[in-house]
RNA sequence: GGGCCGUUAGCUCAGAGGGAGAGCACCGGCCUUUUAAGCCGGGUGUCGCUGGUUCGAGUCCAGCACGGCUCACCA
């Protein structure tokens, strides 16, 4: 539309937005303000706003929130532009906002004051508007499924479902130790014994280990889990998942993560974890039948493990030397059973669990077994656990009998599968770091 | 936790033994279609903190704090 066009339909607007920038020309001033959707162009006039209105206007600064009211012109640049009528001041900005030119760069500034960094860089609204449309699709996909979602205790008296050390805190009233918990699973399971055959949660879990630029204490999870499905349905089921996340959220199924593209194109790789170790590691064949000898490879690669089991070996192997070389989707399949406690073992090979682990842009980010349903084996496993904790493991399993009591009144056969939903975003966004897809990162107190 | 790097004005950065600087922001003046507006004038600072070396430290050394990358553990 040519301004003539639209000065002649007298378009007149009220828009309220922060001031970005303030460029005065006497008696004119041009400025733009912005909300959460889009950046204006304003054209004060003495002239049209009258002297004392106009001279106020030097009392407000950039950062400031007004609301302004006029009609819509076209610059001769052909910027679309509000003659302003009259503005009304809404919030004072008491601090300097960062510079126009290179916005606010300090990584630390960034997370410590995300505030600032949402209305410098727009380009980060843009990954956390990624985000919660990325959840709510998912919730939208397991609505359409007959899934319901559910929310289970954030704090467990038995921390339990993943191999983690958790967070301890204290209960007043009840005079008892809590945990906050490393994962929903054996509570989602408990709802499949009691007929909630499809459920999903996604929330919080929290874990007392190290942070990097995968790992944030506390990160988003979505589970689910499925009655009458396996491994090889839940493997399915990923892959539509993302494949339909991206095509809705992306408009494409190949995705750049820094020099790589990923393609999300179906079906995904599928490989046994073995098979992986032998095409990656380097390792020949015959070096994985010697199983001391893999022991004590994994040692010097792991020098602060102590007591090293074969399945916690070729674990340290994969995570060390192959899921970095896995870029595209791929399944890792049937791990050792001894590391996957709450997994079926494999029909096929007893030593081997129904479990895989998706990796991607050489992140793992998901992990989902056919479940173990056996009361007995769970028990069996859970006490193995507790034997490794004794010697000093503190990510295993402490032995919950509650929930070995719910297996004794009946889980059906079901899949189940935990999603990293940071993880997801940071591949969906193009971001090195998960701190770039929290909008609150865990920092250190200054 | 280990290794490497960083920390100077509100922001982005330069300064590498001897006057604490630039651009933007901010303050004052000029300017009625500008847009990294322009022109004139103004520096607003615990150089991360604490010690040390030195006649003299933003600069060299040590310790500490916070952060980044990376390794280790985890998802």
């Amino acid at each position: 539309m040519t301004n003539e066009e639209l000065e002649a339909k007298k378009i007149s607007a009220v828009v309220p937005g922060r001031i970005l920038s303030i460029r005065k020309m006497g008696r004119a001033t041009f400025l733009h303000i912005a909300d959460s959707r889009a950046k204006l162009q304003v054209y004060l006039r003495e002239d049209k706003l009258g002297k004392e209105k106009f001279s106020q206007f030097s009392l407000l600064d950039i950062g400031d929130i007004i609301s302004v009211e006029g009609n819509l012109f076209k610059t001769r640049t052909g910027e679309l532009t509000i003659l302003c009528k009259s503005y009304t001041f809404l919030a004072k900005c008491l601090h300097p906002l960062p510079e126009k030119w290179h916005g606010l760069q300090d990584v630390e500034l960034r997370y410590r004051k995300r505030y600032l960094d949402l209305i410098m860089n727009p380009e980060q609204r843009d990954v956390f508007k990624l985000r919660s449309t990325m959840i709510s699709h998912i919730r939208r996909f397991f609505d359409q499924k007959g899934y319901i979602e559910v929310e289970t205790p954030m704090m467990h008296s038995i921390p339990g479902g993943a191999l983690a050390k958790p967070f301890k805190t204290f209960h007043n009233a009840l005079g008892i130790d809590l945990y906050l918990r490393i994962a929903p699973e054996l509570f989602l399971k408990r709802l499949i014994v009691g007929g909630l055959e499809k459920v999903y949660e996604i929330n919080r879990n929290f874990r007392n280990e190290g942070i990097s630029s995968e790992h944030n204490p506390e990160f988003t999870m979505l589970e689910f889990y499925e009655a009458y499905t396996d491994y090889s349905d839940m493997m399915e089921l990923t892959e539509e998942l993302i494949h339909e996340l991206a095509m809705t959220l992306l408009q494409r199924d190949e995705i750049p993560y820094g020099e790589h593209m990923v393609s999300l194109k179906k079906p995904w790789k599928r490989i046994k974890l073995m098979d992986a170790l032998i095409q990656y590691s380097g390792l020949t064949p015959s070096r994985f039948e010697d199983q001391e000898g893999i022991v004590e490879y994994a040692k010097t690669l792991a020098p602060e493990q102590q007591a090293l089991s074969y399945g916690k070996a070729l674990d340290i192997i994969f995570d060390k030397h192959v899921k970095k070389n896995l870029i595209q989707p791929t399944f890792v399949m049937n791990p050792p059973r001894e590391i996957s406690p709450l997994a079926k073992a494999s029909k096929t090979n007893p030593e081997e669990a129904e479990r895989f682990e998706l990796v991607m842009a050489g992140m793992e980010i998901a992990n989902a077994f056919t479940e173990l349903t056996d009361p007995a084996e769970q028990k069996k496993r859970f006490e193995q656990q507790a034997k490794e904790r004794e010697k000093g493991d503190e990510e295993s399993h402490m032995v919950d009998m509650d929930y070995i009591e719910a297996l004794e009144y009946g889980l059906p056969p079901t899949g189940g599968e935990g999603i990293g939903i940071d993880r997801l975003v940071m591949i969906f966004t193009n971001r090195k770091s998960i701190r770039e897809v929290i909008l609150f990162p865990l920092l250190r107190p200054k």
